[in-house]
DNA sequence: CTTACATTTCGCCGTTTATCGAAATGATAG
DNA sequence: CTATCATTTCGATAAACGGCGAAATGTAAG
């Protein structure tokens, strides 16, 4: 019952939600994510410490970044709900766009562009 | 997306996945449930409305009472999550243990034992 | 019409959650 | 060793949430 609610909370938050589908494509750090998301690195470093607790993610030490990738092997429930998930989002908007917008952005420019634009305002 | 956040919302409370198990054996009226879980009346109506707004249940009046049972037919969404939440809490020993204990509720005595109790205190 | 009673709505309270920015951590590169 | 930079942890804040009891609502029965 606890581990029930611990993956159902993990999943009740939209930016949540769009983490574990984007990383359905592939692979992901925490700077590319937290482009997408336009949310601040800690509240993304956030999110993924829950979803990682709740067994659906699992980090990978990568040089000076950290990758983030869905759980392989992962436990049956986890793979019951991943599967729903990714049923259901076929048709969204919002995980479409994101998709998309991964596919335009390369972690060895991202952050430091972020940096850049931050001190032009 | 928002659909998909609502739902995992409704499931994210130990107590409404209680509610929503319990209702899978039979309908039951707001008092059944209110003396299964120990809470108060007003808390379990809460819950119940939750539940509603999410799609997982509906409401109907009968007599004084108010029976709340599995939505049928309900959406391809909320069918899917249903059967993973059934097959998950098959071992789950508080599922067993309120199943067990609504066997012994009767509706038509439960609630004026409630009051009787409070006032022996 | 009044009473009784199941349920819902409301207002309140304490806890949890999502968010941020700042400070701490840890790893790479000079 | 130091500087840089991605990430995590910490502390603060505002909003959302789960809980309760009291008041409001609606129905049935006297």
């Amino acid at each position: 019952m606890n581990e029930m609610t611990k993956i159902f909370k993990a999943l009740s938050d939209e930016n949540r939600l769009r983490i574990l589908l984007m990383l359905e494509s592939k692979p992901l750090c925490v700077c590319e994510i937290t482009e997408t998301l336009k949310l601040a690195t800690s509240t993304v470093s956030k999110h993924l410490s829950i979803l990682r607790s709740a067994g659906f993610i699992v980090d990978e030490k990568d040089g000076k970044w950290v990758n983030y990738r869905l759980c392989d092997p992962c436990s049956q429930q986890i793979s019951e709900i991943r599967m729903i998930l990714k049923k259901w989002s076929l048709a969204d908007e919002t995980v479409r766009k994101d998709a998309e917008k991964l596919t335009t952005i390369d972690r060895n420019c991202i952050c430091h562009a972020i940096r850049n634009l931050e001190q032009e305002t």
